[in-house]
DNA sequence: TCTGTATATTCTTTTATAAGAATATTCATT
DNA sequence: AATGAATATTCTTATAAAAGAATATACAGA
């Protein structure tokens, strides 16, 4: 019984891998192709350590595989957990390219009580 | 002009504004159109506070705003920032378009042999 | 003005996550 | 077999974010 509500499930992990600065740079820099931890490390100016677990986090999520070179562990980007992100995201779509307000039920039942005032509030400066 | 490095800094808060199960579930909902809290309340079965600090959240994150009739507020999804997100992903297209893979010779022989988790014995002092 | 409804805010407590530091593991080379 | 290089793992500590609980605010209607 994996419903729409549960789909979610594996975007999650997709988001939360995402979502960490540090993470998001590495796959930033996979983009451009496999890369070697060490690499890594110098390019973010992060320890060792640091950079290994943000790549576990990352493998996890099934977001990159790992080569063995050696010594080295080359990692790079797996397509899945993109692909599938953006094929979320495209459910969205009609959201900016259509005139998506006020076609849902939801509104037709507010509607009905209908009042309508000119004030706007909750603008944050910029 | 921005520098690619730093494309990232809004995208992360988006990220950071979907990863979390419960907003993720909101903007599922939302999807279908705007919505007043109770609504949002009612289907989430969270309490009412924690359905207004998430939504506080995305609010903050640009993923919604807020109209406001009487005593409800009636949230919706903006655009913008999952118009980015899709941007984004878009340029990581071509890992899955083609041929990625870019084994520049030396590695494509070495093959994995990873996924051994090891134990841990062996304690030596000196 | 008082009351009920809808939502937001402000605490405090809990839990999850990242960094730090030290050490372990793996492999190539000698 | 010993050594050095590259990476991973295991602690511990620090920090950020979510939940809980109570209360505040805004509004409509009597």
């Amino acid at each position: 019984m994996q419903s729409e509500a549960y789909y979610g499930l594996v975007m999650i992990e997709t988001l939360q891998a995402l979502a960490e600065p540090n993470r998001f740079q590495i796959v930033e820099l996979l983009r451009g192709g496999p890369r070697p931890v060490g690499d890594l490390v110098e390019r973010l100016g992060l320890r060792q350590p640091q950079v290994s677990k943000h790549l576990r986090v990352l493998s996890e999520a099934g977001l990159v595989d790992v080569r063995v070179d050696a010594q080295r562990r080359i990692y790079g980007l797996r397509a899945a957990p993109l692909r599938e992100l953006e094929q979320w995201i495209g459910r969205y779509r009609r959201i900016w390219e259509a005139n998506f307000q006020r076609l849902d039920g939801v509104l037709e039942e507010l509607k009905a009580k209908e009042k309508k005032r000119g004030s706007k509030k909750r603008k944050s400066a910029d």
